[in-house]
DNA sequence: CGGCAATTTGACTATCCTCAACAGGGGTGG
DNA sequence: CCACCCCTGTTGAGGATAGTCAAATTGCCG
């Protein structure tokens, strides 16, 4: 009956922490629910009403000034959390880059649940933890690196993400990898704090040194991936 | 016996959750250790072993680059819980920037201690959430904000932030406020991904423009602060 | 009162942004 | 199937913001 018995991420995500008959009871508040590229989950700046664990595909959290100008602060992955449990009002808008599925709770539901499932708890604290390191490590790559640092950063932390979760990951010779990339120019630049157009001319600039190579708009083939973590700083 | 009920913090930090019996075994593996301002308590990179409770004070927690560029990517007050629980290495340094208090604890302690507890674990759970809201916000500033913006939001959230908590606030005219900043120039530059040409720069021109004062170098007097929410962006 | 460190100020520079034009390529409709 | 078009990305020129380096000043502490 329980669809979670089929889920990919069933070992990865937070329902790791559930035995088959706390599973069954989550997967029955739960359902899934698919969207598409630049498709919103949440809004930034709305009461938090749902929460969702990632099955596939790859999202953004994302915030805006007044003005337009936007920075996406966190890039999810299956098996990744989103949403904000207990209260408050979701600081980010969610948003879809490349076709993805997600299994949705509504948050009162799954605060119930979480409070009367200590394990589940648990597991969503160490996830929270580490995603709190991920986005301080990310603090450093904003406020005080170059663009040549930043996109060398990206390149390396985008490897080492989609790597092992077969977006698009292979290596025939060492040091070399095909990446696909569920970002745009622009998501790039939104990501790294830089114009379209600076990301534009780094990207040409590693090409010309021979350190990528750059087949096609969404394809980076990684020629040097130590130069890569070297200019990363 | 326990120090927790003379405890300021008691009742806001994640001590909160637990009952007096509970408190007392977590006070018998913890202890109150004083830090004078540049001590660091947790170094960047090492192994996570010991977490805190702030009592008095305010601490940072910073990483560097390799070749030196530092980067703030939290300040702590009192009640915030500090270190890095269930395992992994402390991604960032935490040093005290004034005289401070916290309430220690061994990680192993702690780590077995919390996973008995589920309240307790709940409320770091909120806590954490909290934290990266907040640390999300700052990337929008470190990203995306010009030096105007990020000085003058770095001016608002400190108000908010030491307004409450005694360290120095205090309005005789609606919307001024005295507030005594527990960084240098440098450690502000360090927070907002600036130099410290920069900020100095910046503290001058609100001078300048009459929205604050700078009646000595730790001592900001705001006289406008609807003009810093305006100019924050 | 003197010494020292922190901060401010000034002059100059570099990096990245802005604005604008151009190119490529993927999809659609003829 | 091919031509066209539109969107995304690239390239270029020029400018602005913040960084760098250096010197002057201010407080702060003994």
């Amino acid at each position: 009956m329980s669809n979670c018995d089929l889920c990919v991420v069933r070992n990865r995500a937070i329902c790791a922490s559930l035995d088959a008959k706390e599973l069954e009871v989550l997967n029955s508040i739960g359902r899934t629910r698919k969207v598409g590229p630049g498709e919103s989950l949440i809004w930034e700046g709305e009461d938090s009403v749902l929460v969702a664990n990632v099955i596939e595909g790859v999202l953004k959290l994302s915030t805006n000034t007044e003005d337009g100008r936007e920075q996406i602060v966190g890039v999810v992955y299956p098996s990744d959390f989103i949403g904000r449990p207990f209260g408050g009002k979701s600081g980010h808008g969610v948003t879809a880059l490349t076709d993805a599925k997600v299994c949705v709770f509504s948050r009162r539901d799954f605060d119930a649940f979480a409070r009367e499932h200590p394990k589940l708890e648990h597991k969503l604290l160490e996830r929270t933890l580490g995603e709190l390191d991920r986005t301080r490590r990310w603090m450093l790559l904003l406020g005080r690196k170059s663009a040549p640092e930043k996109l060398a950063s990206f390149l390396v932390e985008t490897v080492e993400r989609l790597g092992g979760s077969g977006c698009g990951a292979d290596g025939d010779k060492p040091g070399q990898h095909q990446l696909i990339l569920p970002f745009s120019r622009q998501q790039i630049a939104d990501v790294l704090g830089l114009t379209i157009e600076t990301v534009s001319r780094q990207f040409t600039r590693l090409k010309n040194e021979g350190v990528i190579d750059l087949p096609s708009r969404r394809v980076v083939t990684i020629l040097d991936f130590e130069a890569l973590v070297a200019e990363a700083g």
